[in-house]
DNA sequence: AAACCATATGGTAACGTTATCTTCGCTGTC
DNA sequence: GACAGCGAAGATAACGTTACCATATGGTTT
């Protein structure tokens, strides 16, 4: 900047006058500013600009996602650059891989570079410790899982009624014997679709099958092996749900090695690519996570701008694809 | 800072001594200094301290893809990040859609944030527009694909070789009538496989048919619609390579639809997931993103660590998967 | 012609840090 | 007992920018 006031022979104010394109610069010397802004290819220091400015703004916002590399976050995480963009805000991506202290660094190196929001698809259950977060400033809003003691804003599915919605759904094709694999219950969401899982069971036949239900999952092997295992038990399940699109991939490779992918009815949590050109197509309970990114983003957003309205809690509703998996049958006896 | 320093009764320097790790500050002092930051939840501004200190360093780094929603790209970003925790940076990440303008814009947002270095798979055929940013002393790498007009640092696939092996693959099994589906030649990796091919064609049998040849696609549903036309020509090919896998999915719903998912063979560029899982599966040149990313984060880093020496340009290799699509044989006539 | 105003520009302090210099005690030595 | 030598702490300028105040210029009003 000093190189260019030096260049256009004027005064450092002007420049960033300029630069901020603020009104009373005379044309005449703003075009000489802007030419000596080509010439040295000069670009602000946005990091300076947003220290001195009264509003403190670093026009960047942190988002926390399990990995950037799961197509279900990939996409969230798609919708938020898209919402960033129009305001002209940069995105720091990072992953925590369902590690709740990966959680806490990460949002801590956001808030040392002065994030102006935070959009966390939060990894642990406890989010109290960021409560002096909150009280310096820092927005934050929570994405398809709600934090754990904190009252902050969040943009969840309806998990519950999904799970209940694909147990129903299995149930009108005759099932009974219904199993279901997800992941560590430390996660809400794996929690609450257990939990629908359980109570539409309850009303469709009593108990689930204690052996027939598997959360706790971390890979797509363990899931096949889980799901192996069951199939070759002398009690085996008529019907799968799977609370997780890597948990539903594993399963139907264990369904095909027993040759029972048209036997066994199978219903996954949150819809993936090529389900439809998979042989049965897989039916899904889909969430979009593009709608749940643009959704936290606006809510974030909100109240960069200023809205201090209590804390709000968007549930967004899921939907079930039917494309032949689930709709299997229970063969006659 | 200066609250700490106030609470535990010391100058900014002995706070920034201990925030600092610095030594020569006595332990009782440095005990003082943390129960004060603790007590603050104070975090060091990191945008302050890197314009104050020598090196200037942001610890930031930031990555541009084609969009952080494809798979390959997001395999790519996850490498990238894994290798800048390890450093303790940050990732700024965004998509850039082939659209070199909005390369241009990110590009130019992430060097106003001070950003270390950068990391690219560029949009445009021209960078030239990138030398003073060179000059002024940012680090960039391109992934993925080389720049254009540029002498700068790469880490790119083998194209050529690739289709040229996948061609010769196709030809063992008897084929001759080949076609190409790709995107548009303003990408470099799209003008490399569509040479490798044409090269090897023109070994294998001369001319390819120019009806057979097509870049220049966007989206999954015109190489879908290319596929179709071609299949019901009057010469349609025996066996296609597709050059970008959203094609090679656009390309098997063709095929299915025309009962020929047996019948005719198929090669897609980039592996992806599930192809193992199609009926047939699908036989891929597959380029490792993850490895791309990795080696292109190293490559950076220590052209941040002070590495001057002249620019290179790492091809890595390819593998040919075999899963059943790319070696349907000629039918007998 | 004096007073006033608006507009364009310049000068400067401060944002939150760190590098560097300075000061202050303390220990050990002859 | 004087003095060097050392380690620990404080004081301060500067990083690149913007907010704010000061000043200069020219034009309008009374």
């Amino acid at each position: 900047m000093h190189d260019v006031a030096a260049l256009a022979g004027v005064a450092l104010a002007t420049v960033s006058r300029v630069v901020n394109g603020k009104v009373g610069v005379s044309p005449a010397m703003e075009a000489r500013v802007q030419a000596a802004i080509e010439r040295l290819d000069y670009r602000r220091n946005v990091n300076a600009s947003s220290l001195r400015r009264l509003d403190r703004k670093t026009a960047t916002i942190g988002l926390v996602l399990e990995d950037v590399a799961n197509p279900f976050m990939s996409a969230l995480h798609r919708a938020v650059e898209d919402c960033a963009r129009q305001r002209g805000m940069l995105v720091f991506a990072g992953s925590c891989d369902e590690n709740s202290e990966r959680e806490q660094e990460l949002i801590s190196a956001l808030r040392a570079r002065r994030v102006d929001g935070i959009i966390v698809v939060p990894a642990g259950t406890d989010h109290s410790y960021l409560l002096p977060a909150f009280r310096l400033g820092t927005a934050m809003v929570f994405a398809d899982r709600r934090p754990g003691f904190l009252d902050a804003d969040s943009v969840t599915s309806d998990d519950i009624g999904g799970a209940q919605a694909a147990v129903a759904h299995l149930g009108t094709r005759g099932h009974r014997r219904i199993a279901y694999i997800g992941a560590s219950l430390t996660i809400v969401t794996a929690r609450d679709r257990l939990q629908g899982y359980t109570d539409a069971m309850r009303r469709l036949v009593a108990e689930p099958d204690p052996s027939h239900v598997r959360p706790g999952l971390v890979t797509m092997e363990e899931a096949e092996h889980v799901v192996a295992e069951m199939l070759g038990s002398p009690d085996p399940p008529t019907a799968i749900l799977s609370g997780q699109n890597y948990f539903t991939i594993g399963a139907i490779k264990a369904l095909r090695a027993h040759g029972l992918q048209h036997g066994v009815a199978l219903i996954g949590f949150d819809d993936f690519a090529l389900a439809d050109l998979l042989e049965p197509a897989v039916t899904v309970v889909a969430h979009d996570p593009a709608e749940l990114g643009r959704t936290a983003a606006e809510l974030l957003f909100r109240r960069l701008d200023g809205d201090a309205s209590p804390s709000q809690q968007i549930v967004s509703p899921f939907a079930i694809i039917s494309r032949g998996s689930g709709e299997i049958a229970l063969a006659a006896r």
